[in-house]
RNA sequence: GGCAGGAUAGCUCAGCUGGUUAGAGCGGCGGCUUCAUAAGCCGUAGGUCGCCGGUUCAAGUCCGGCUCCUGCUACCA
């Protein structure tokens, strides 16, 4: 039976270029969709750029120009990207795009309709000092409920229970300190209570979440009421206005998944399909795939968007981990943050497919990318075994072609083509993983073959022609089988096969009968192996880029930017610049130089060290710093730091904390400050 | 600390509803081959299945406790 299958992957955010990371995704995601279609099947395979929020309008802002300028320089980059790593979109939109805000107002309407959108003036409290809204974990104060002191606005630490931020006694802003005041904001909100029951179906017995998926939101939000979720934010803001309330904008996780629908449709228009047959049709079968990350955007608000607004609910939602580089975290320091241009300076984008492939299970454990397992497999498992069949057999019968009819085997092509269906079951459950191996152990059968029929030896002899032709009809057809086999993640060798053996692969079914009496191309080699530099270069950190001839790779010298600095405005964008302070606003704070006495590991905290800091007076301050990640206790005692030292004293989990030491750093980077030499401890900075 | 997951050969991982001597790939070691992109084949050595206890005729597999690791979250004032 021929199934109707909608496949999508999360869209990339238009803040930033494609890196390894993402690829993780759309490999995964492309290797299912050509999977599909090999076996016959109607597949949409849609995806978008998401293009709204704050982060780029101030980005765009930064660099002078218009949003609009900038997602459309950046949806072309991305675009590609994903061509060159052969990703086989059917189409690819923008959530900046007529059609998403016209499927954004269909949902909204309904939301409406069913009175689940709440719109309300909420009093909530306003910072004085500073000037804004202050959100739940920006407060602190008594435990309404049982008067524990210094609890955050939201729920309290010691009685477990959860309130609102305005029912806390004697509140303080964590900002400033000041107590703040009780202001109206309008606020638009979702609820999502009405659907608790539908939802808490859904994810837990519906069979659409990995099992793993489903007790993470049984345990951590469908054991309690759903909260509403706040999808107004206010001008100025990149994004659709809500066309019920001037001045609001949808929250960019509003429109963003939404983008899945409004590209199927442009796709639909582009192609005279109709959108209802694939969002509203309980026979197509709608698979999302995405990072652990934003799980809980895609099981719990978009099933509820995607049921009030009359759309089928996903059959699947496949979630993935995180790429990481030899063992350790993605790093733009160590330069393990590598973008897709960077690797196809130098790499092919069919090793990267088949390594991912071979790592790649249903489960949602990270992968871990291994530079000496990546060559090893490359060369291996793919030059050595698949493609080295063709190579050691195409040439003895270039000139007569494959044999009339197909000769005895010892039953290895029939096995090959039994395995076909476990091969299926692997790809369809996305354990790629499990599905390379299989097909590595029919390669590694049929190199066994061509040892025992040894054909080198066959072609000395002129009387054996036959049995020669017949032994390498048998070799290239049991690489047809794999070369098949693996069509869904290499596509390209596929194409190669098929013109080698003057047969195009289009279909799965390909592997259950032999090829036999077509003549050949002329031999060509499918696959290059990868030198080991070259993968080690792309991971070098960046100052030590400049240096490639050190490596076995000179030819690379070129491609390197010998920068003095790696300075570029990632920093600035993710970290805008705060609203404009005057010099008494910042005459407030009283920074110092301050030594470091003692440092010292507080056993049960995982990010913090104690520090004792001196002034050059007789009373040392007692500072907890949340610098362990980076710093060991010895390197630090003796060193010069700055630090904040009018800050109100603040009791923590393992005493009080009498000042806070000033680091620079995002992303669990931290980098301590020190002043020039000649500083003295307890000096003011002005 | 809370929640979710994990801990099986040097490395990456399989081991379904408990059942004979615990598996694969890579790597190591030894040999064979030379058609092929220094590719291929054969053989071999490596494991107290994290620790403790329990259920059972029988546990890597089930139950309880513990230790450690990863992720999310909280403690980065």
């Amino acid at each position: 039976m021929t199934r109707q299958i909608l496949v999508t992957s999360a869209l990339p955010y238009a803040n930033g270029p494609i890196h390894l990371g993402h690829l993780v995704e759309y490999i995964q995601t492309d290797i299912f969709v050509r999977f599909q279609r090999l076996r016959g099947h109607r597949v949409g395979y849609l995806c978008a750029d998401d293009t709204h929020g704050a982060a780029i309008m101030i980005r765009a802002q930064k660099e002078g120009r218009t949003p609009e300028q900038l997602i459309g320089e950046m949806t072309v980059a991305h675009q590609r990207d994903f061509a060159a790593f052969g990703i086989s979109f059917d189409h690819y939109g923008s959530t900046n795009s007529p059609a998403n805000f016209e499927v954004c107002s269909g949902i909204w309407h309904n939301l409406r309709k069913a009175n689940m959108v709440v719109e309300r003036s909420v009093e909530r409290l306003f910072d004085p000092v500073q000037k804004t809204f202050l959100a739940d974990r920006f407060v602190k104060g008594e435990c309404p409920r049982c008067a524990a002191l210094d609890q955050y606005g939201d729920s309290c630490e010691k009685c477990g229970s959860t309130y609102s931020a305005t029912e806390l006694k004697n509140p303080r802003s964590v900002h400033s300190g000041a107590v703040p005041e009780l202001r109206p904001s309008q606020q638009l909100f979702v609820t999502l209570t009405p659907l608790q029951e539908f939802l808490t179906e859904w994810t837990q017995r519906s069979g659409a979440l990995q099992t793993e998926v489903a007790n993470y939101l049984a345990g951590h939000f469908l054991d309690k009421p759903l909260q509403d979720w706040d999808v107004s934010r206010p001008a100025p803001y990149f994004g659709f206005e809500i066309p019920d309330a001037k001045g609001q904008h949808w929250y960019v996780w509003f429109d963003a998944p939404i983008g899945y629908i409004a590209s199927t449709k442009e796709w639909c228009e582009k192609t005279g399909q109709s959108l209802a047959a694939w969002w509203q049709n309980p026979q197509c079968e709608i698979v999302h795939f995405l990072g652990k990350d934003i799980t809980y955007f895609h099981t719990l608000f978009w099933p509820a968007l995607l049921k009030m607004g009359g759309y089928e609910l996903p059959k699947r939602v496949q979630i993935h981990g995180f790429l990481r580089i030899n063992g350790e975290k993605m790093s733009k320091s160590r330069g393990t943050f590598v973008m897709a241009e960077s690797y196809l300076k130098e790499l092919d984008p069919s090793w990267l497919r088949y390594y991912y492939a071979s790592k790649l299970s249903n489960k949602i454990d990270d992968l871990d990318f291994n530079t000496a397992e990546f060559v090893g497999k490359v060369n291996s498992d793919l030059v050595g075994r698949v493609v080295n069949l063709a190579s050691r057999s195409a040439r003895f019968v270039e000139t007569v072609g494959l044999a009339k009819s197909y000769p005895a085997d010892g039953g290895l092509f029939a096995k090959a083509a039994a395995t076909s269906e476990a091969i299926a079951a692997a790809y369809e459950a996305c354990d790629y993983r499990e599905a390379m191996r299989l097909v590595m152990l029919l390669a590694d059968a049929a190199n066994e073959y061509v040892d025992q029929k040894t054909p080198w030896t066959l072609k000395k002899d002129p009387t054996r022609a036959q049995e020669l032709q017949d032994v390498c009809t048998v070799v290239l057809n049991l690489f047809r089988q794999i070369a098949i086999y693996l069509a869904p993640v290499l596509p390209e060798l596929a194409t190669k096969a098929g013109t080698l053996l003057q047969d195009p692969i289009t279909s799965f079914a390909q592997a259950q009968k032999p090829l036999v009496g077509t003549q050949l191309a002329k031999f060509e080699h499918m696959m290059q192996r990868v030198e080991e530099a070259k993968v080690a270069l792309l991971f070098q950190a960046p100052e030590a880029q400049p240096e490639p001839a050190a490596t076995a790779a000179p030819a690379l010298a070129p491609a390197a930017p010998a920068a003095a600095t790696a300075d570029g405005p990632e920093a600035l964008a993710k970290e805008p610049l705060a609203a404009e302070i005057t010099i008494d606003d910042f005459q407030k704070v009283d920074l110092r130089i301050a030594r470091i006495v003692a440092a010292e590991h507080v056993p049960e905290a995982k990010k913090l060290l104690r520090l004792t800091l001196s002034l050059g007076g007789p009373e040392p301050r007692n500072v907890f710093a949340g610098i362990k990640s980076a710093y060991a206790p010895e390197q630090l005692v003796g060193r010069l730091v700055v630090m904040v030292a009018n800050l109100a004293p603040r009791k923590m989990k393992f005493g009080m904390s009498e000042g806070m030491v000033i680091a620079a750093g995002t992303d669990g980077e931290v980098f301590l400050l020190s002043p020039d030499s000649g500083a003295r401890a307890g000096q003011r900075l002005h």
